[in-house]
RNA sequence: CGCGGGGUGGAGCAGCCCGGUAGCUCGUCAGGCUCAUAACCUGAAGGUCCUAGGUUCAAAUCCUAGCCCCGCAACCA
């Protein structure tokens, strides 16, 4: 009934800095979760950190340090990363939090009582240089073993498996049942094409724990620790279950005891609307997530919706070649709007994109700048200077023109085409534009006789930037507020209802008009 | 025979699934305007749609062969 509009992005591994990747994956998903507010639903926007693991384990042994210390110094760094993208997540998960670590284990016990668990020994050829087990793919022609593997010994390991074979063919129909389950298409097809040619493997869950300490040990079985994936997947989960979800806790009842929030309806999370992933973890997503929910009794997530890479200049962005964008800078030097704005602009939600500089700053200017700011300035000071700020008595001429860019955006917006609902927000930048050539209001004001025509230009004008303001909430949100402080309106958490012609009332005083998005020319030489 | 993505006016893309006047943004050029962040508006120029075959009344769009570019793992979203 109530249950909140539950949104997440893929947790990031806490050892490696923040980049263009997954600034974009937040940036989208909380799009989305602002948008979706905008509607007036209410949302549950999470996002968070893997910590676990041989890299953090090794990393923190060589700074000479525990590991939790290691993990907290840099989850403080990812926090603030957020909260430099603006984001409004309602919480932040971290795999070493131990409401995590709490529910993994109940997970994990159910599943062991159930029988979806068992251990099995494995002997195989194993790397001690990159700690992995190898296979006859990894072998030089001649058989023996690349240099890049160092070491290779012959190894007898026992670990934990999860059974997954057996919903193999559940999977399949379910995902061509639900044609919204993965998204985009090309990438439903991908994990169709996958599972239809391919005998699904059970999963190795574990490591032994001699081997990395640093995770989640087995309830039944302390000489294991977690690996991955009933660690990292079981967050989507686990904040709803520490909220006291119903669907959850029912689901682990016997395992898991809650401290409160059963029973208060802004607990109601489960099962989550959108998984938002990029396009390398699908198969985790799409193959393994379901199955583990199934097997744990919980309803499927209604949608995982994967995006694209980011090159940069055409090239992969890597660290080797310095070819890398950094969200930081950019946000340092444009402001956190700009950057949203390129990002969501760019780009539709599945296939891969480039940033170019150029091509960032020629939005900025074209469509920030000239577009939609020099608008506002243009619109409020024509007010200013004509009716001192003084909004006249109401007028429709631009009605039509702005019902239909709501109407567009909405429908964009409800279907998560978010390039789609900018580019119905700057249909009404463009018609607006046109419209002061078209009627002139700095002719009409030369004019006493005309002066009720200007009125109703200016109205038409204000009235417009006052749609736009609201209607940039989920994207810009800052840059709204802005608009609507010049607009004179004290004004956030607009809502879609806000964006109906005619809210603007006649008599209201505008504030001052100033540059939203300066412009930033090229000094000439 | 590794897999995948792609090659469309100067740049970046859409169109291709479901064949039928090649569209968008930026840039360029010309004109208009002057309220505005040297911004805005209007118009124009500019394309062998990678190549060669094929199917068809008709192909950027379907088929065949080939060429070229870019990714393919640990920072990886």
């Amino acid at each position: 009934m109530s249950k909140r509009f539950y949104i997440t992005t893929a947790i990031d591994y806490v050892n490696g800095a923040p980049h263009l990747g997954h600034a974009y994956e937040k940036i989208i998903s909380d799009v989305i979760a602002r948008g979706r507010r905008f509607l007036g639903e209410k949302t549950f926007f999470l996002t968070g950190l893997d910590e676990h693991g041989q890299k953090v384990q090794q990393a923190a042994e060589r700074d000479g340090r525990s590991a939790q210390a290691y993990c907290d110094e840099l989850a403080a760094q990812w926090q603030s990363f957020a909260a430099r993208l603006d984001l409004i997540n309602d919480d932040f998960i971290r795999t070493t939090d131990e409401r995590h670590k709490e529910v993994v284990r109940a997970v994990l016990n159910k599943l062991h009582d159930q029988g979806d668990l068992y251990k099995k020994g494995y002997k195989g050829f194993y790397s001690v240089k990159e700690e992995t087990f190898l296979t006859d793919k990894d072998r030089n022609p001649d058989g023996t073993w690349a240099s890049q593997w160092g070491e290779v010994v012959e190894l007898l390991e026992e670990n934990w498996y999860f059974k997954m074979g057996q919903h193999q063919q559940w999977l399949v129909d379910l995902i061509e049942a639900n044609p919204s389950f993965v998204q985009p298409d090309y990438r439903r097809n991908e994990v169709l094409g996958f599972l239809k040619s391919e005998t699904l493997e059970d999963l190795c869950i574990t490591r032994p724990a001699s081997r990395l300490n640093w995770g989640i040990p087995l309830p039944f079985d302390p000489e294991f620790v977690t690996y991955v994936w009933f660690d990292a997947l079981t967050n989507y989960i686990t904040v709803p279950a520490a909220l006291g979800d119903p669907v959850v806790n029912d689901a682990l009842k016997g395992y898991y005891h809650p401290a409160s929030g059963i029973g208060n309806p802004a607990s109601e999370l489960w099962p989550a609307d959108i998984h938002v992933i990029g396009k390398d973890i699908i198969k985790f997503h799409a193959v393994y997530w379901p199955i583990m929910l199934k097997a744990m009794g919980l309803p499927l997530p209604k949608q995982i919706l994967a995006h694209g890479w980011w090159q940069k200049d055409g090239a992969k962005m890597s660290k080797s070649t310095g070819n890398v964008v950094d969200p930081i800078a950019v946000i340092d030097e444009w402001g956190v709007d700009a950057f949203r704005f390129y990002v969501v602009r760019e780009l539709a939600i599945g296939p891969d994109g480039n940033w170019t500089d150029g091509g960032f700053q020629a939005r900025y200017q074209s469509e920030l700048a000239n577009g939609l700011g020099n608008l506002i300035n243009r619109s409020l000071n024509m007010l200013k200077k004509y009716r001192n700020g003084v909004v006249p008595a109401r007028a429709n001429d631009l009605e039509p023109d702005a019902t239909k860019a709501v109407a567009n955006f909405v429908a964009a917006l409800k279907a998560n085409e978010l390039q789609d609902a900018l580019v119905a927000i700057w249909s009404l930048v463009g018609r607006a534009n046109q419209f002061v050539d078209q009627t002139r209001p700095f002719t009409l004001a030369k004019d006493p006789a005309k002066a009720a025509e200007l009125d109703a230009v200016l109205y038409n004008l204000v009235e417009s930037c006052r749609i736009l303001a609201v209607l940039l909430t989920p994207f810009l949100p800052s840059s709204s507020v802005k608009i609507l402080a010049q607009l004179g309106f004290e004004q956030t958490g607009s809502t879609v209802w806000d964006a109906k012609w005619g809210n603007l009332p006649a008599g209201h005083v505008v504030g001052e008009p100033l540059p939203l998005f300066p412009r930033k020319d090229q000094p000439k030489s």
